[in-house]
DNA sequence: CGGAAACTAGACCGTACAGTACCCGTCGCA
DNA sequence: TGCGACGGGTACTGTACGGTCTAGTTTCCG
């Protein structure tokens, strides 16, 4: 799920409760702006249906974010973060303690499957894409900090695969991990942005798709068959 | 460069100076469109730019085409069959006279790198994807008449490579072309969707990406050294 | 050459939407 | 309890756009 952090990183996380009125009004902006941003894409998106379904006015809107511009940058620029963490969590569960490379890669494909093809994720994805020309800044940023990161952060993992001699040797670890991941994301990622919301994988396909993956991956690079 | 049929498949190609006027003018809506859809979105694309561009009345714009739906629908569904044209191409004169596959492989990803990087490939992309959850029968046909459809032939083509002994036996073409191609195209693709139309790829790029893909499947799917 | 069909320019209508101005109720404070 | 300030809601403004209508002009074809 993705939501936006609306509160600039405060020590103790106050209670809801407690919290004051505005920053609860400002959340439930957010939270409001997002689902609609996804749903309907920029132009689409009305600031009434906003501030509506936030159960705020439109006055209140503007108070908080200056227009409609601000609003989708902050919504867009705050998910990035969010969306990394997992990975890098996933990448840490499943590969930093492995013991066979199969497995470990095996296990991080239907992952990395299961979490990317979330609904609001395939959102978030064609909703960037969509607005990449229109807002070259926000959108350049979240591919930097989110995609880009999450994919060398991937490589240095694959690194430490390798030092505990579980890959051979990569000469590129960060070519290593967009390899990877095309090799397991390719096909799905491509069908569920063309396709809609509709059209769910069936099941078993992913398994197969990791599965597959990472044969592939480990006859290039696995330790036990050095490749040429 | 992607350009829209207008004429219902002829014959004879008839002379651009001989043609009739209605057809003319057909012709110069359809490109002004395309132009215009890719460039702005389907929301953000007036039909008053449309026509002005075209150098054409709005009243002659509706004489054409029903309304602005049926219009995008139109270009949309005009590209894949010159898309998948282009591509069919490619394998033919990649991989069917072929000697090496090594060779061949990495002949066939750089071109495909080439072709699928043009600018208006990408905004065509980018537009399938942006109006998928508001057009799905024509976005889906897109995808599965264009995109699907090509990927199944590269796995015919992979087939023919099998058979004359430059691959090992596919258990499944088709997800390995999908391999193939999530090899090649990951890493540049998702930088060219997410990164606006500017950030061209570094020279030699591409060639390294065509190179590495290569031979991370010939790891797995050649024949020389058979995998497991 | 004549007439019909297609085309042009532009005004026009209804609607939807970003952003603003103004009024009222509520809450803090004395 | 009374007062003042502030936050929130409603109603408004201006604009842009999809689509239509009219009236006058050009092009095609018999």
């Amino acid at each position: 799920m993705i939501s936006v952090n609306p509160t600039p990183k405060e020590d103790a996380v106050q209670d809801v409760e407690t919290e004051g009125r505005t920053p609860r009004k400002r959340r439930a902006i957010l939270a409001a702006a997002t689902e609609v941003f996804l749903q309907h894409g920029y132009l689409g998106a009305s600031m009434d249906e906003v501030a509506a379904k936030a159960g705020v006015s439109k006055q209140t809107v503007y108070k908080q974010f200056e227009n409609k511009e601000r609003l989708f940058a902050e919504i867009v620029g705050g998910t990035s973060d969010q969306l990394m963490d997992g990975l890098q969590q996933a990448y840490d569960d499943t590969l930093d303690g492995a013991v066979d490379a199969r497995e470990a890669l095996r296990a991080l494909a239907y992952r990395l499957l299961q979490s990317l093809t979330a609904d609001n994720v395939l959102q978030l994805r064609r909703l960037v894409i969509a607005e990449a020309d229109r807002f070259p800044e926000v959108c350049g940023a979240w591919f930097t900090n989110g995609f880009e990161q999450s994919l060398d952060a991937l490589g240095k993992a694959l690194t430490r695969l390798t030092e505990r001699g579980l890959l051979r040797q990569l000469d590129d670890p960060t070519l290593a991990a967009y390899q990877f991941a095309g090799l397991v994301m390719y096909k799905p990622m491509n069908r569920a942005m063309f396709a809609g919301t509709r059209q769910r994988p069936k099941p078993g396909e992913l398994e197969t798709l990791a599965d597959q993956a990472a044969n592939v991956f480990l006859a290039a690079y696995g330790s036990e068959r050095p490749a040429s």
